[in-house]
DNA sequence: AAGAGATGCAAAC
DNA sequence: TTTGCCTCTCTTC
């Protein structure tokens, strides 16, 4: 579940949990171990996320900083005085609730100055209210790079991962493999527009679901999605599989490293205008 | 029971 | 370009 929302979700969580008051701090793994000590039964001022950073501020500028990476999870749940099952790296703790943290990539103790030398060099989050669109707009204008990597890149735009890039990209009827520069800014702007609502919807389910309405499958009398993942998608995961909107069958391909999906029919392979005119003359 | 693969990314070659 | 993280679910035997 780890892109943007759920860190977003993650925050809220962790704030009403464990936000104002003194938390237990400890690393039953022993990995956090001199760090929680530092922190425990201090004041947690609250929970915040840019991108799938996720941070969780303390007194005096201290800051717990978390990356889930790709098999990290965060469990938050009653406190029922139960042991830690498996590797927790890091437990918050109070009466109530209690936090396990497992397979994070990053678990750290910061200061602001690092928090903000994070944050700076991510692009903008979709999820912020402070979002500047423009400096993503910036990055891909001058890209020659596909739009599928760039949206995948953190600097360019924070908190977008492999779902939300293949769903966006099929909504808007984009060629992942089109560069970035031969978008035009209309078309930009109505996906970032279109990523503000997906995420802002996936944060309050803390689940992706990208299908609109007339494609969604008792609209189409078609069996709901049951994997791990859950969400309702287009192209996600679905290699092979006929195309909601068309019947094409899902294509997939590597893409630095990462599974990309697309539909080979609703989204045509770009064509410069240069080449165009080339093969009219 | 065992293995593959996953919503990510940094570090190592 | 490949490896490591070290969890969890789903698939295959």
């Amino acid at each position: 579940m780890p892109e943007g929302h759920h860190l977003h979700f993650l925050a809220d969580q962790l704030t009403q949990a464990f936000g104002g008051g003194p938390v237990r701090v400890s690393s039953p793994t022993g990995r956090f171990e001199a760090e929680a000590a530092q922190l425990d039964g201090q004041s947690v001022e609250r929970a915040d996320a840019w991108g799938k950073q996720l941070f969780v501020e303390f007194a005096d500028e201290r800051y717990i900083h978390i990356h889930l990476g790709l098999i990290g999870k965060l469990d938050i749940v009653d406190n029922l005085g139960q042991p830690p099952v498996g590797q927790v790296r890091l437990r918050l703790a109070n009466e109530r609730r209690l936090a396990d943290l497992r397979g994070a990539t990053a678990c750290d103790l910061w200061t602001r100055a690092q928090v903000e030398a994070c944050v700076a060099k991510l692009g903008p989050d979709p999820l912020r209210p402070d979002a500047d669109v423009d400096r993503a707009w910036t990055r891909i204008h001058r890209s020659t790079k596909p739009i599928g990597a760039l949206l995948m890149d953190q600097a360019v735009v924070a908190g977008i991962g492999n779902v939300y890039r293949a769903e966006l990209l099929f909504r808007h009827r984009i060629d992942p493999m089109r560069p970035g520069a031969t978008l035009r800014r209309s078309q930009w702007d109505a996906m970032w527009a279109d990523l503000v609502v997906l995420m802002q919807d996936g944060f309050a389910k803390n689940r992706i679901d990208t299908v609109r309405p007339e494609h969604m499958p008792e609209a189409m009398g078609r069996d709901p999605r049951v994997d791990d993942h859950g969400g309702e998608v287009y192209v996600y995961r679905r290699a092979q599989m006929p195309c909601h909107v068309c019947g094409s069958a899902v294509r997939i391909a590597d893409l630095e490293g990462r599974n990309l999906f697309w539909c080979p029919t609703c989204q045509p392979k770009f064509r410069s205008r240069a080449r165009t005119d080339a093969l009219r003359t």
